[in-house]
This record gives C-alpha cells, sequence and structure tokens, in this order.
DNA sequence: TGTTCATATGAGTATATTATCATATGTTCA
DNA sequence: TGAACATATGATAATATACTCATATGAACA
C-alpha cells in the first residue's frame, strides 16, 4: 500500500477513524500549516534552540516567535527546558520530521 | 530514523529545504488543517464518491463541499472525472492516505 | 428546445488567525 | 534589592478562511 509504511500499521492507523479523530488530526496539520510555525519546527531539526536564537534565524521578531511556540507546545509538537535565563526548545518526537518529510515527498512529484 | 520509512530518503528528503519550499509544506499542511476537508478525504478512502454521496455522507450543504473540493483539487490531493451529470471525485495518489496515517499515529500517543 | 438534475461559482458575512505593541514575568548577578 | 537580559502574554488591528445564499453552468432526456 504505502511505500513508506509496514502495511499491517497502516491499514489499523486509517480504519474507523471516527469523526472527533478527524476533527483531532484536522487541529494537529492545522499547526503545520503556518509557514512561521514550519520554518520553527524545521529550524529545531538542528538540534534545540531558545528563543532568541530562533528569532535570529527566522528574522522575526521575539513575541511573534513566542505566540507560535506557545501553539507548537500546546500541540506537543515540541518541548522546552529552562537555561539560566533562558528557554530552549526542542522537537518533541520523531513524529515531526516524519511527516514533514512525507509532505515533502508529496510536492516533490 | 523513522519507524516508518527507509533512512536514506528519509535523509534525502529533509535535507536543505529551502525557506519557500518550507512555505509550499505550510500550504499543502493548511489543506489538511480543516475538519471538512479532512473528512472529505477520509470519505474518499472508500473510493470514488460523486459530489452529492459526499454531501450525503458529511450531511454539509452541496455548495460548502464543491468550495472545499476546489481547494483539494487545486491542491492535486484529489481528482476527478465526470459521468454524466454528476462528477466523481478520488483521492489523487498514496499519500493522502500515508499523511493522514502518519498525523493519526502521532495523535494516538 | 425546455426542463430537470448535478455541480460550480461569486458575493457577503461571521469567525479565526497572525503579527505587532506594550507590558508583565522570571532569572541572573552586581 | 535593583538593573539587565530572556521570554511570555494580553489587546488590538489586519488579513484570511469557511459557510451560506443566490445564481450560473453543464449534461441528459422528453
Amino acid at each position: 500500500m504505502s511505500e513508506f509504511m509496514d502495511e499491517q500499521k497502516f491499514n489499523h492507523l486509517i480504519q474507523n477513524v471516527s469523526e472527533d479523530e478527524l476533527c483531532d488530526l484536522a487541529e494537529l496539520f492545522k499547526v503545520f500549516g503556518d509557514s512561521t510555525r514550519i520554518k520553527i519546527l524545521y529550524d529545531l531539526f538542528q538540534g534545540a534552540k531558545n528563543v532568541t536564537e530562533i528569532c535570529e534565524d527566522l528574522e522575526m521578531n521575539q513575541s511573534a516567535i513566542s505566540h507560535q511556540l506557545k501553539i507548537l507546545k500546546t500541540s506537543k509538537l515540541i518541548s522546552s527546558r529552562r537555561e539560566g535565563k533562558a528557554i530552549y526548545y526542542m522537537l518533541a518526537d520523531d513524529h515531526v520530521k516524519t511527516i514533514i518529510a512525507m509532505g515533502k515527498d508529496h510536492i516533490e512529484e
């Protein structure tokens, strides 16, 4: 079925998805569906970064970044730890990379 | 790296993604980030359906569905064929199923 | 050709979203 | 403790989005 995924797990995942689960899925993808947020996520592919570093990388102001970091954290796509004055953000798990890779694979055709 | 994807292809996909490509990715995920659209896509997991059938399945009015079908088609997530008066829509390729499966896998944790 | 069925489309409205600005919170260190 | 740095947050304004309504387009068939 899929080029990338074990067929049994794949079939399990896409069977009998309830309306509520579909809404949760939409909420998840909505988080990926903003260029600022996806740039932050991609920036974190390099490893943990604090807010100031992310602001510099994206050339955006601190408040805008903080607002988006909050959304990413609420969706559990990133986690954070404090180090002195700075707060470091990092990807929560490999799903983020995988989902982005899937999207890219689609676009590349 | 990923549980689901060949490591070499995976690494290729996520390396050196340009800012423009990240914006395109955001645009793609934005399409998945609406509950009506994701319900339509999931409805089409069952196979090709015409507009009337989709309206009945989702219990939504025809105009709303047509508007969203247009967005899905523009993003090349679905394709269509005419059969007499009816127009049948179907998933454009397996990426749609894979991306949704990835999202579900993330949510299930 | 005119009527009916199926779908698409444009305009308008209500809602959601994002960035900015101002300011608050929290940490470090003199 | 107070100044400086790092981050978070609330309010606002601008923009984007999705649904509805009315209507247009297109196919089939009498």
